[in-house]
DNA sequence: ATTATCTACAAGCATATAGTTGTGTATACT
DNA sequence: AGTATACACAACTATATGCTTGTAGATAAT
């Protein structure tokens, strides 16, 4: 049956990352960053936390022109963050790798942090 | 004395983001996703998991020019991922926003899944 | 068949940004 | 003082990418 080596690719304790990051790794992950570093791509994913959708709702949901959306949607299907059904005339969309969603509650945390330390800088200074 | 509303904005379980997401914090979320998107930061950033270390060290790691380091080394800084601690001539960076290492672990989750899911296929498929 | 709708693709333009080159500033050494 | 080193800033170029406009293909409705 060919075995594959099995390199254990599933339920390693992440945080033993190698040191240096091999290239193609950190091209890989650069990449993935810069999908999702995208306003437009963000609306559109957090649109489908609610669940699947059309590109139709989609363009409905974000206000932008079809094109525009489809091609997002595009990329965010390359990169395999989303996956998409045909239906009719009509193509749902629905996140796969709800990785990203934990992605932007992390950045939300350290956003957050900043805005409160700004404002304890405010408070402080303020008077 | 102007209280400042203290918005709660530390200990939430931030998995409750509101729905859509405000503009100016999709827009703000993007940005941060941005500045991790770039391979040299990432491997910057990557050598600073061992520890401080200064912009000569990091020229070093990575073997950029000194210039470019240090543009990337601020592109960090701006963006608060990042302090800086001035000592003799020489300038040490380290890592103040951890949750940089955190994305970066779930990333490559989803990037292992992707490859092992592409390796299945491949099994399948081979013969 | 004809028409309408939904989606994706391609070309062109505008903007953002990564990298280089040149230089300014601060500190240390002699 | 003069020189060397470490770092950062500015101007410039090249490239990537987001958005628009135009259009093609596929399915449904009449």
């Amino acid at each position: 049956m060919h075995e594959r080596e099995m390199t254990t690719v599933t339920a390693q304790p992440l945080s033993a990352l190698p040191s240096p990051l091999p290239d193609e790794l950190v091209e890989l992950i650069a990449r993935r960053f810069r999908v999702i570093g995208e306003p437009m791509r963000i609306r559109l994913l957090d649109r489908l936390r609610a669940g699947e959708a059309t590109v139709q709702e989609l363009t409905e949901a974000v206000g932008a022109s079809q094109q525009n959306v489809s091609k997002h949607l595009g990329v965010l299907h390359d990169s395999g963050i989303v996956a998409r059904r045909k239906e009719g005339t009509q193509v749902y969309y629905r996140v796969v790798d709800t990785g990203v969603f934990e992605l932007c509650e992390t950045v939300c945390g350290s956003v957050q942090r900043q805005v409160a330390e700004l404002n304890a800088i405010l408070d402080g200074a303020g008077r």
